[in-house]
DNA sequence: TAGTGGTCTAGACCACCTC
DNA sequence: AGGTGGTCTAGACCACTAC
């Protein structure tokens, strides 16, 4: 006998023919009623089955509309990259690599003072609570909302360079404006994570139901200190890190 | 007016009053009957906004006990040292770096010869569905499951290395084993990605609705070409990953 | 206006856990 | 035995999208 409950059947069959691509990605999927009927179910037990899919991120449902099969497409970051200023580039980072890949970079900015978060204040070996400089950007690529990324420096390294706490972009890239004030970082330590969106964060990034962040901590280090640390959330459906160690020269293309 | 669905005010309320520790990590929520009452609300209704915290990654159910509000522990992996020569460790990484954290490491394995997935054989920089070895672990820490791990070696490797198409572990360490077989890996390429599991990967993870796994693919690369792609599954909420970069000195306590 | 998904209810029965 | 969550139904009404 079968042992699974109906909902389940429901999920697994049309997960099933989502992976054969029977419904191909972007189509749609036959309505609620239509499921209820196929499956001999009631209209509610379908809406368990398909928000069983919904949270796996396989599809996404709009009302009036009808379940979509969701489709890909992953932007690659380059961590290892990414800021060295071995690697010339111009203007920011995130501009630069976004425009490399053919696409429209667009951003938001915010810039205020606020008390370190325990986590943040750690890293950066100050007091909790003690102030510091937030720098917040809200990315997007071809309009469509990517990360979010929340960067802090410490109260002393604001009196070296004052740009900082004023609101507006930095033209040349903060990692080059500090570099410039005599604040060069030579040391990264990266930490990476993953967990559902927060409410907040799901209204931020445009995230519907099972689609994970990915999170990005960076220290940026000097030879003496710590001298920032930046937080970025990617939607996890849109985003890929990748990093070069040690010698790659037999991978080809290198830089 | 409140514009809210009632199923979502209760997720809001029960999501607030968890975050403020009115129920802490461990602790039981009140039976969805009570809940019913509480809120003014059909049991359904409940159950759809406890749904929501449950995908949310907050709380776990469990058929006859409750609901529980899920506790984290993460463990960090640094990815920059494992499988690092120039860090000297014995037997293989994975079981050192959990019995360094005081936990205790235990594995199961199985060795196969599978054709070459296209992702791994670009990679591998082989034909496509050639043969290629593959190494699978399935890991726990504590008797809890951590991880899986895929690795695939190409064909050709197998030649000057047989101990890889043979089962078993190779107890120093399929890394060390080859570089003694002049097979040195001088280079990585690690890419990090995340996502909902499949329901495979969430039965031999045992992951519940609302934990994402966190993927990280290492092609790790002689001087002249790629020596294998290994394929590693993390459970996202027990796991975080780090990279150095640079001089960290700063940083103190280095190795 | 017709069809889609979104919300909500009341009630039934089952499966699991604890006592 | 009594309480908990798990499954399922039938039906009502609302909100959004299309034509």
């Amino acid at each position: 006998m079968n042992r699974q409950p109906k909902y389940r059947q429901v999920a697994d069959a049309l997960r099933r023919e989502i992976d054969d691509s029977t419904y191909g990605p972007g189509e749609r999927l036959p309505s609620e009623s239509e499921l209820a009927k196929r499956f001999t179910a009631s209209r509610n037990t379908v809406r368990a089955g398909l928000n069983l899919l919904v949270s796996e991120g396989l599809i996404t449902s709009s009302q009036g509309l009808g379940y979509e099969v969701r489709s890909h497409e992953v932007f690659e970051l380059n961590a290892s990259r990414f800021e060295n200023l071995n690697f010339p580039q111009s203007g920011d980072a995130y501009s630069t690599d976004v425009t490399a890949a053919g696409r429209r970079p667009h951003q938001t900015f915010r810039v205020e003072m606020q008390p370190a978060p325990a986590e943040v204040a750690e890293r950066l070996k100050v007091e909790p609570g003690s102030t510091a400089v937030l720098r917040h950007c809200h990315r997007y690529v071809d309009d469509v909302p990517w990360s979010t990324q929340a960067t802090y420096y410490p109260g002393w390294l604001v009196d070296r360079a004052p740009r900082l706490a004023q609101p507006g972009d930095i033209e040349e890239g903060t990692t080059r404006y500090l570099a410039a004030h005599g604040i060069e970082q030579v040391g990264y330590f990266d930490e990476i994570s993953t967990r559902m969106p927060t409410p907040e964060e799901a209204r931020l990034l445009e995230i519907g139901a099972g689609v994970p962040v990915l999170l990005w901590q960076r220290t940026g280090h000097t030879a003496d200190a710590p001298a920032r640390c930046t937080i970025t959330t990617f939607r996890g459906d849109l985003n890929r890190m990748n990093y070069e160690i040690g010698d790659l020269a037999a991978r080809g293309e290198s830089l």
